[in-house]
DNA sequence: GATGAATGAGTGTTCATTCAT
DNA sequence: GATGAATGAACACTCATTCAT
């Protein structure tokens, strides 16, 4: 008994991160096609191909799954931000295919992001929003090798971010510019105490 | 004759615009009092103390009265940034002071200004965001003299605008401390080719 | 003074029918345009080019605009009803005029009729319909001269009218053609007790 | 399996099928209690002893239900229309009962009948009219057997059922009465080709 | 007699959530 | 553990009507 019991749990395991994968992707493609005003839990668990019951047992209320979304976002873009920042003097090209990642993972899906991240902005708290940002726990280092101090790691990663979610946001021209590049890589090396002559 | 028609309209047009103050003011307090959750324009209407008809006279839906909580926020926080970042060479003391109007301007009506925020972010179109920054058309200049970039400008306005704003939004306990106000000067200086030592 | 008033009082009256067909001539157009849905007093005093406070002045309530409306429409109906029925023996030709005359009273301008005539079915008492149908009132006579019974002349008016209506209401490809004007008089002809062979 | 399945849908069409009676029935008592200003679709699912929100699951809208209602209306209107007219030359008696039956069933609840046959006209598109119609489709006959044109069957079945909805709708002393009867009979069979003297 | 800003009761409709099956 | 019909609280918004000017 227990043992047919336990022989379903285990691969059910997969099964729910699957169900909640399918329901997150089916959100994301929501929102991205009506936006928020049309973004309902019915609407959520249709697309999904799942009950409704079953989506509530995924995940506890509506803003739950706007949160992971947003959450899901952020991991990306914070591992992004971190591989930037921690790049070594120098290291120019490698600096420049992080920003060139992190803007294609931008791209796209920018609707479904905009309301995603809207809601944690609106409904979270201060400590879940700053447990979003991992990037600032990363250890920075200058030019000469020092680490940044707490606050120093905190501006600059939030710069860096804001800056390229600014660009995304506002549908910048620019976005994919080899310039906006290059000023996003100066913005992090000046910082850091490079000394980079503008072109 | 032309008389009868002022005595209406002249003085129609600063009570309009009160009715606007007294409905965005309401707005704030019950965002703050309540979150986004119990955010309803019949609440907002009876704590503005006007009937819910006049409301809809001002404003056409519910978001537009979020948007232009959030604007009147931007225009805020822009008028500072831009102050601080057409600061001349040297004018350490200045940068300060700007600093400190922003932060002080920032505190408070936190959860307010979250909620609006949030709500521009997640419906309104690039262009209306881009729009929300004037602080980007401002002619900044770098350490010598030279006018910035379009693209530069656009990237140290939302560099030091994003800091500002996640350290508002994560609650960090460091919002208010010299160290803060030193690395955003520095953000802002160390791009603009002003070499600044590091403590 | 109550020489000025009359002075006032009696050019005033034309004014005040004026505005009335104002009225009812831009609740038409409303109707026509928008339906039922948009019809409301504030569009109608607005396309009529008065003030609310103005409309208010010539009719009691919203009700009251439709039911001008429908009695408008009914006696133009009416008239031409009375006239189709009381045609004498053989007077297939004016016959045929009035006919038209109808079907052409009733072309455009259906969506206004419609809602209005509906609206005084809806909301009127029988004593407002039996008045709005006056042709009942007209005293036909049979094949013989003999005068039609109260109840068989009331059978007549409302069938013809009847026969009109569902065909303007319905759209009826047949409105305006011979074969309908056929059998519209033989309807009433043979009802009369006149015999007129089917074609 | 496919037995588990059943057990669910089977039973389901017939509740479907009960609710909407239930909502309907509602619908016409409020509407003969309080006339169309105090029909609400709130005030209709508690009379009916259903959720708002399970009304709304079996109609889309409000005049949804008003439209359900005139075409069950029309149905049994036309059902009796049909019956009526395809009577058999000589069948005098039958038409007699045709007709008691027909007015019957028009008595009681005129009010909701009233305000439900309003807003079909009101809102229908033609299309929808003539749907409601079936009665134009039956296939008459004249009193030498001849099958009537689409247009005489159109001109007859409208004029019968304008006359008895008009005895109705004005609240006809005669409603009830043989002279009444009478004269609809002698509608029908004069327009058909049979001669019946007057009385 | 005209105006039109203000009113606020009223209502259609949505949709997060539950729970019997 | 899934289902999805049912629930009903909640709310945005409309618009007939009034009345101070």
């Amino acid at each position: 008994m227990s043992g047919a019991e336990n022989r379903r749990k285990i691969p059910a395991q997969p099964r729910a991160r699957a169900t909640v994968q399918v329901v997150l992707e089916a959100a994301t493609q929501l929102l991205e096609a009506v936006g928020e005003r049309g973004f309902n839990t019915n609407a959520v668990a249709e697309r999904a191909g799942v009950s409704i019951g079953t989506l509530y047992r995924y995940f506890p209320d509506k803003r739950s799954i706007l949160t992971a979304l947003a959450r899901r976002e952020m991991e990306t873009v914070n591992a992004a931000t971190a591989s930037l920042l921690s790049r070594k003097k120098g290291d120019l090209a490698l600096d420049r295919a992080m920003i060139r990642t992190f803007v294609h993972a931008f791209e796209g899906r920018t609707r479904a992001r905009r309301v995603a991240v809207a809601a944690l902005l609106a409904h979270a708290d201060a400590a879940e929003l700053a447990a979003a940002h991992p990037a600032a726990n990363a250890a920075f280092v200058d030019a000469e090798g020092r680490p940044l101090s707490r606050v120093a790691a905190f501006v600059l990663s939030r710069a860096v971010h804001g800056a390229m979610r600014a660009a995304v946001m506002e549908g910048a021209d620019f976005l994919t510019s080899r310039e906006f590049e290059d000023e996003l890589v100066r913005l992090g090396r000046s910082y850091l105490g490079y000394v980079t002559p503008r072109a």
